[in-house]
DNA sequence: AATTAAAACTAACAAGCGTTAGTTTTAATA
DNA sequence: TATTAAAACTAACGCTTGTTAGTTTTAATT
């Protein structure tokens, strides 16, 4: 009876871990991201993943090809949701303001999901090998579909006639900031912001 | 009489460096600023730096104590800079509105005049060892001025009611992530852009 | 109870790291 | 021309790096 009981407990303990992280491997990913935020990719070493995970480093070796891999699994998976959703917003026959509150609820919300891989993101994107032109790729279409909708919202009268580059970089900067930011604050009530933050970037501050 | 022109020419050749870089040690902190802006801090040798210089990794000994020195002397001084200035600004008696574009242009002077060094304020402040309390130290003061300028601009009805954190959130992601786009900009009239992105900022984007 | 596959381990590698000690070269000054 | 100080050099140090090979442990399946 008692031997049913502790089996049971482990095998709940062992489901846990399965809701958190699908496989090893992925939480070797997002245990790196964590040390990867705090000190960028260079200064963390192997041996530095394999201690918060409490095993050795050889160890990782079983579920990773390199350390590099780590890197391109953070960084890839988010440029491609970056891009993928850019084109949904891009596609649809929302006004321009209303696809650029849509950046901003993109931005909001996978910085939000995946608030320790976009600092590798914003910062270790140079230490791809492989992966980089790919990458270099993925953020040129990106920034290109977000220029095309400024454009848009400026031939259509919506946004001043304004440096479409100068709107651009503004935006952008902010957003890929949020990491930095949004972990700062707790209680935060997500729906709010976006529309706060919304309303200043388009709006602006000015009374 | 050849000798004497030989050596005017060695003059002038001494007097050009002595125009570029002040000393030897000015030399290696500059060059080291290029290279950390590149790769990060953590990725750069030092047998990295002495090759950008065509020396030999031990000779940067005669001129600097250690790599952790490089990076303090480019991050310090470039804090320093920035916490002077806003206290200047900020004990003005300036409008709000004003106050805020003397800090883009403040932003967009230091970050003209050292391209480099402002990749790793953004980025490798947290390799800082001794340094590391001072500078955040200079970061919260020069924050606390800039967020006490927005809410001065908010009850003086200069500025609209809106949440301060999240104004002085998107204003200074922009202003930080200057470094990364103003190098890509030739022939940019610095007059101009401090103008555009000021108007962009605070009266936004909107028609 | 025996088998199996996954995942940990120990031990070590070659290469690269920041830095030091001691020496030689360079170039200006007396 | 001899002296001097600055700034380069060679050689090496102890340590850390990512990674591999081979072995043992763990835990689920037959």
């Amino acid at each position: 009876m008692l031997q049913i009981l502790v089996s049971s407990i482990i095998i709940s303990i062992t489901n846990l871990q399965l809701l958190k992280y699908e496989t090893r491997k992925d939480e070797i990913i997002q245990t790196s991201a964590i040390l990867f935020q705090k000190k960028g990719y260079s200064a963390v070493t192997m041996r530095d993943i394999a201690k918060a995970m409490g095993i050795k480093a050889a160890s990782l070796y079983n579920h990773i090809k390199s350390k590099q891999e780590i890197l391109s699994e953070i960084i890839i998976s988010l440029a491609e949701q970056f891009t993928e959703q850019m084109k949904i917003i891009k596609n649809s026959n929302d006004s321009s303001i209303d696809k650029l509150r849509q950046i901003v609820d993109l931005h909001v919300n996978i910085t939000t999901n995946n608030q320790f891989g976009m600092a590798s993101l914003n910062n270790d994107w140079m230490h791809l090998e492989n992966e980089l032109e790919y990458y270099l790729n993925l953020r040129t279409n990106y920034e290109n579909d977000f220029r095309g909708i400024i454009e848009e919202g400026i031939q259509g009268n919506e946004l001043i006639n304004g440096n479409p580059e100068v709107m651009l970089f503004s935006i952008l900067s902010t957003l890929r900031s949020l990491y930095i930011w949004l972990p700062k604050k707790e209680d935060l009530d997500i729906e709010k912001f976006i529309n706060e933050l919304s309303l200043v970037l388009i709006n602006g501050i000015n009374q």
